[in-house]
DNA sequence: GTCTATATCATGATAGAC
DNA sequence: GTCTATCATGATATAGAC
């Protein structure tokens, strides 16, 4: 079928955009490298996507819609789970920063590309990624108060924000890690990282509000 | 003196290079851009960095070397007054923290350049960033060391990288959390900033390692 | 739907007058 | 040291044959 030959070259474009565009950035990588890399011609990119731009968005959503689906899936899960009590902090930790590994698995630049988008996003994307994550932030802040409700909702919001930067800057930089730390630390397995990053974001959280300093 | 007009130059084309290398990229910003900006000939920056690469490096070195070297000066004023004792953890993470944002002030762009830079860094700038932050890093372990003896070291160098993906990608998103938070979050003064940061990276530091859930 | 060929423009870098 | 003018290259996008 004619669709089904569509669907290849709109795929292998997908892929190779996702690889370059993780690697080089929006403005690093050129539509010749991405065609090459895809093995296809260099204007299947106009007809399929119409403009750069809006192949940078398409290669950026289909990696985020089933990331915060799963991640809104995990949760709704625990929450069904808990009952009328709160889901307990690791477990809302988890439902979040675990699908970002699994959805990684076997795909080496994903976790690159997300870091670099949300780091540094064309500015193209500011609507895009406020619409991919207005409500996924909601559930999450409600699910936080559930479970520390002795903490300010605005300090979840900002710790849950930290959250994100430490899970996303690691992710982006496992050689770098390995480089500062003299070979002392090496590409850990996936439920290792998963669990480090739990455990640290779990102590995070429920962080007491220190008094200001005296002089 | 003409060593003078050539100092002039020389900054200007900096002062604008940081704005814009900041706000688009190492490819996202021209070489037009930045000499029309600093209102000096496109040729200048040839004459003064030879290249775009060498500019970028200068760029960023410009910013990051005093920043470091003012962290180690207040760790190293800790670690003074605590004689014996290990210096205290939040006074370890803030003399991390605190010079960032003071160094920043005034500059809308230094905390974006930063951000931008350790996120999606040029990949000329690889064997720079190592050298910049290799002995800083060892000295941080350190004192995180004596002050967390209880904490396998290896722990602590993934905590602290993840330490400063928060402080980074937080840097970076002032208006990101505005607008997720739909307005609850507006930009706050440093030293809320300082110390939310603090208290949250205190926390996360000490965690206590979770044995593995059984099934 | 897919290709070749090309239009149009912006880029980094350089040559050479002053 | 600073300018103008220009080169060679590579960019996105499009027109039109097949």
């Amino acid at each position: 079928m004619k669709s089904i030959v569509k669907d290849l070259t709109h795929e292998r474009i997908l892929n190779a955009a996702e690889s370059l565009f993780a690697l080089h950035g929006y403005d690093g990588a050129t539509m010749r490298q991405i065609t090459e890399k895809a093995a296809v011609n260099l204007s299947a990119v106009n007809y399929h996507f119409d403009t750069k731009e809006k192949l940078y968005a398409e290669t950026f959503t289909r990696i985020i819609r089933p990331l915060n689906a799963e991640r809104l899936t995990i949760l709704t899960q625990a929450e069904l789970l808990a009952g009328d009590h709160p889901v307990p902090l690791p477990a809302i930790l988890e439902s979040f920063i675990r699908p970002t590994f699994m959805l990684a698995a076997g795909r080496p630049q994903f976790l690159a590309l997300m870091s670099r988008n949300f780091s540094a996003p064309p500015p193209f994307m500011r609507e895009i990624m406020a619409a991919e994550f207005s409500a996924i932030s909601q559930r999450y802040i409600r699910a936080l108060q559930h479970a520390l409700p002795g903490v300010p909702p605005m300090e979840l919001f900002w710790r849950m924000f930290y959250t994100v930067g430490a899970l996303l800057f690691t992710a982006a930089h496992r050689e770098t890690m390995a480089l500062l730390s003299h070979g002392a630390i090496q590409s850990p397995d996936t439920e290792s990282i998963i669990r480090r990053l739990v455990d640290y974001a779990s102590a995070a959280m429920c962080a007491p509000r220190r008094e200001p300093a005296m002089s």
